[in-house]
DNA sequence: GCCAGTACTCTACAGCTGTAGAAGGAGGAG
DNA sequence: CTCCTCCTTCTACAGCTGTAGAGTACTGGC
């Protein structure tokens, strides 16, 4: 992917997380990213290349990300669940947008089976947890691993739609992040079973 | 919402559930509830009326389904994962298309503020499981039933999605039941802390 | 039977969207 | 300098979408 189609892809970001895939149009990129109109359309000539780059670049993204957070992982569960916690608040604050196009298109990819296979989305992480878990004394860290993986998904989409989670302290705070660790720790002790 | 808005509003369930937010367009809706092409655009005059059409009817089938479920939730962990098992797997096969409309319009909500009044998802599960937790005898249980809802709506959507749930039976056999209520059991023990 | 009001159907139209291709221009090879 | 190539910008256009309003059938009241 070339720089001027990360950047395009960027703006392509920043309009699904902010208008939604309705309001995902050549035009729209154009607009948001600054560039002479028609510019989209030259990169990503159909609408349905243009959703991929998004999705291609929500991997890049994502992958850039895992390089350099591959440094020691605590195994002690208190510290884990802290970290982790830590990396869940920056995906509701300073990644929100990234976030939020994810969840987009991991719906889309509902009716368009093609978008699976770049949308690594929880691949990834999921691999890091049975790592984890195993290395945690998990009796089966295939599934628990999944089970992990869907508090994670379900505790950050709760919270960035705001269902569900109505009272909860606004994401970046020290309260937030206090309270993600609690859940956190709640999590791999029940998906552990001890 | 009279019999004809309701017939329409489910026709455009399916049209979200199926082709997404952007398929959702007043004829779409016309072609799928088989009505002469213009009705849906009589009864909802503005996109924006028919969204919310569309979330209204959402959480009025929600509202629908809880009077009968109203009966005896037993008080035992262990039954109680059971019976929650039960009704997500009813979610992810009989219901799927609603719930994957209603994921969608959690997103929608996003960023159109005035549809968060009449989704009320997340407010009445939540309810009950604050009050199952309190019996249960959590210590606060308005914390912990934030957890457990979001644990629910990752299970939920991580498989609906194939997000992370790789690997996991497919929705609506035994053996996802089964391993749904494993899940639900482990999320009850790590949201009591016992 | 006639009328008013209501429920429904049809049609027009402006604006937007997806898509293709032509036009322009910068830079490098010869 | 000349030409060729690639990158970028501009423009056209068919089809779709949102929305309004006019037309038509259908009710119950008199």
């Amino acid at each position: 992917m070339t720089e001027r189609m990360a950047a395009l892809a960027d703006a392509a970001i920043h309009v699904v997380a902010t208008k939604g895939m309705r309001g995902l149009t050549h035009r729209a990129v154009d607009a948001q990213a600054g560039v002479p109109p028609g510019s989209t359309s030259a990169y990503f000539r159909t609408r349905k290349a243009l959703v991929e780059g998004v999705v291609q670049r929500l991997a890049d993204l994502d992958n850039a990300e895992v390089v350099e957070a591959r440094v020691n992982v605590p195994l002690d569960p208190d510290l884990l669940a802290e970290g982790i916690a830590h990396v869940l608040d920056r995906w509701m604050t300073t990644a929100r947008e990234r976030t939020l196009a994810r969840y987009a298109c991991l719906l889309e990819a509902t009716h368009h089976p093609e978008l699976r296979g770049i949308l690594a989305h929880g691949e990834r992480p999921r691999a890091q947890a049975r790592e984890l878990l195993a290395e945690l004394g998990a009796e089966d860290p295939e599934r628990q691993s999944r089970d992990l993986v869907a508090f994670i998904d379900g505790l950050v989409f709760d919270r960035l739609v705001g269902a569900g989670a109505l009272g909860a302290p606004a994401a970046g705070t020290p309260e937030s992040r206090a309270e993600l660790a609690a859940a956190i720790r709640g999590a791999l002790r029940g998906v552990l079973g001890k």
